[in-house]
DNA sequence: GTCTATAACGTGATAGAC
DNA sequence: GTCTATCACGTTATAGAC
């Protein structure tokens, strides 16, 4: 039961939040955690391992968050958008999807827990969404799948957003922007 | 009439949209533009300064762009259309919102062309979401200014999801049914 | 399992010749 | 205005003691 491993993680999730994979060094881990070099390349083959474990992880959180809110006990719409008008902080970015941008994504053992989520993430939308459709709440011709896509791409766009504009609430209105179109996007006639 | 700062500069641009900011090094611009460090040194205060001049011409350049595509000769949501379903290349990311997850979005110099762009790109969907509802093709209780940023969000995030899925058209689909919310975003009854 | 010391390299920037 | 040589520093990683 290592602790400095534990520490190591702990820390490298916090850090590659808030800057990144290229802009976090495995020093600012270690200063961070408190281990030394030694702890840190005795429990990980280096830079990229701990931050694919620590990526590993944020992303099983992240899915069984999705999981909570999405959850199957409330019906259609009314899961979608406890998803989408979720309150974000838009200062900060998607403990996953910020690492899109950066070169070091094209590293499979990064972009797998990435991806990851990403298709669960698509998968309860799409449930949620067949669900509206069966209720009578969306229009049958509208494709969940695409739909889905635009949910998760407008929660990410508002954080990219959020930050370019310095202003951390467009996320949270882009989000009501686009429950209030699906609420209209109902049967017509 | 500098051909070597003109050569850095296009060579800026170039690996900026490749790489971003913090994964270009001046070594690789000279290097790619084909001018020594002396030249990078005597036009340019320094990488940042060569970024930040990179990225005053891309934002105008894309400002261009969005007026063409949101020209007011096209009436309402079809000049919205004209924006979102154009095709893009997810692969890349956009030449400005790229820079938004980087810590040197904190740089004014680096921010203002790219808040600079939103900004423009919110005034012109705005102007075309309010001309469609005066023409009865968008109901008129939806605020132009949240869905305008709704409209971006989800272009940025197509992006994002594009990349991070390696699947290149996931950004037009998603833009694509975002129109068709749209589409169907008429007075009701 | 953890530490400190150090290596090999790349980065952003400066100096000074031409 | 452009070049080459060089610097101080930070990065990722290894070596070897404890």
């Amino acid at each position: 039961m290592s602790s400095k491993r534990d520490a190591l993680l702990k820390s490298a999730k916090k850090l590659l939040w808030e800057r990144g994979f290229e802009a976090t060094s495995p020093r600012d881990i270690q200063d961070a955690s408190g281990a030394g070099q030694g702890s840190f390349y005795h429990h990980f083959d280096g830079k990229l391992d701990l931050a694919a474990t620590a990526l590993e992880e944020v992303s099983i959180e992240m899915c069984e968050l999705a999981s909570e809110l999405l959850d199957e006990t409330v019906g259609g719409l009314d899961r979608v958008e406890r998803f989408l008008v979720q309150q974000r902080d838009g200062s900060k970015g998607c403990r996953l999807g910020r690492f899109a941008m950066e070169a070091s994504i094209s590293e499979a053992k990064l972009r797998g827990p990435i991806d990851a989520y990403f298709r669960h993430l698509e998968t309860l939308l799409v449930e949620a969404l067949a669900d509206a459709q069966r209720k009578g709440q969306l229009a049958d011709d509208l494709m969940p799948a695409d739909l889905a896509q635009m949910i998760i791409a407008t929660v990410q766009g508002g954080f990219v957003l959020s930050r370019a504009r310095r202003d951390k609430d467009a996320i949270n209105r882009s989000g009501a922007a686009a429950m209030a179109l699906l609420r209209r996007a109902t049967k017509t006639r």
